[in-house]
DNA sequence: TATGTTTGTTAGTGATAACTAACATTTTAA
DNA sequence: TTAAAATGTTAGTTATCACTAACAAACATA
């Protein structure tokens, strides 16, 4: 029961994090939500602070862009970039708590802001920046500044995720196809004639 | 002096609170940093909301864009886009503190968001899609949804406007004008040969 | 059944912080 | 100079909230 107990608790914190952030929601209420008992979730975390580490633990999954970008590309370009920012926002909506806490604790949980930023611009970047070369090296694409190119395709799609994150209904998540298909076709044909 | 006390005041609050947003800066520290009496501030502002809502009267200075659209447009795309962009940026970067405030109270304060998604997204948006339309009536863009890229170009810009806000340091402020350029040209004419 | 583990209950401590009251001091302007 | 307005000081109230202590109840498993 240990274990279920700890999942519900868990569950109900990232549940009132994710609308109303840390320190706005009192251990009392995550005990209510989770069906327990203020004491258990001392007994289980210690701290308030030991739940949000045990959220970060569980939720900041790093995932392996490496991996992905070794195996899955394709170089067919337009595919293989849908298929990057598909990815790129289920990686973002899985750190959504993380997030949005990083942000309101950033005076005092400075190192949070990084691991959304490190994964987020460092390394993927970088792998799509190396891609991008490759691209250039076939002749499919121009040879401009990879990194730069990299950086303005993850930086619209985390303002897609920001704006979707923050807002409830700005625009709708099942926007997201068509955002991606639109984006990723200006971004390589251009707006122009 | 009731002025001038007023205007430490707010100077003070927005300045901690761009750094550790609202709930996490006693106002005992804001009339630290003004050099006033905690007193003072009370007595001026009543609640610690009001010193809140006096911010927001004070930054959220609502720009006319609609204005901006029927003057300055040259039909130049480039240089517009350009323009419009460091525009943009320069309204968001007034309303930083707001922003940031607006997501840590997201739970208590719904409608401060509105206040920055609204002209935002709501009122750019259509401006810039009917800039579109117009080049596409021209000939000069292509026949595309334009909404749909008037959202994709706003969302870029605000990509990179959290992304200069809520890192310290991850690209740096005078990379902006970079930044925007490589945008704008690879918006305009892709990324593909 | 017996025993250890997990959870509940209750009452309380200590720290923080918004806000008030009453009175003293300084500053401003006529 | 003098009176009013603005600010300072101090001491205290109240509420919230993280966290603890001590004991009781429920539960699981051997």
């Amino acid at each position: 029961m240990t274990n279920k107990t700890r999942e519900r608790i868990l569950h109900a914190a990232s549940t009132l994090m994710e609308a109303r952030g840390y320190n706005q929601v009192p251990v009392k209420e995550i005990a209510e939500l989770a069906g327990v008992s203020e004491m258990t979730i001392f007994r289980h975390f210690e701290t308030k602070m030991g739940i949000l580490e045990a959220l970060i633990q569980q939720q900041s999954y790093i995932p392996y862009f490496e991996h992905y970008f070794q195996t899955s590309l394709t170089f067919d370009v337009k595919k293989d970039l849908t298929d990057i920012a598909h990815q790129y926002l289920l990686y973002m909506n899985q750190n959504k708590v993380i997030f949005l806490i990083s942000i309101q604790e950033r005076g005092n949980l400075p190192e949070l802001s990084n691991l959304i930023t490190e994964a987020n611009t460092n390394q993927l970047q970088s792998l799509l920046a190396s891609y991008f070369d490759q691209l250039i090296e076939k002749g499919i694409l121009k040879p401009f500044h990879s990194e730069s190119q990299a950086l303005i395709f993850l930086t619209t799609m985390f303002g897609y995720f920001v704006t979707t994150t923050i807002s409830i209904n700005h625009f709708l998540q099942d926007q997201q196809k068509m955002f991606i298909e639109n984006y990723v076709e200006t971004f390589l044909y251009g707006a122009t004639m």
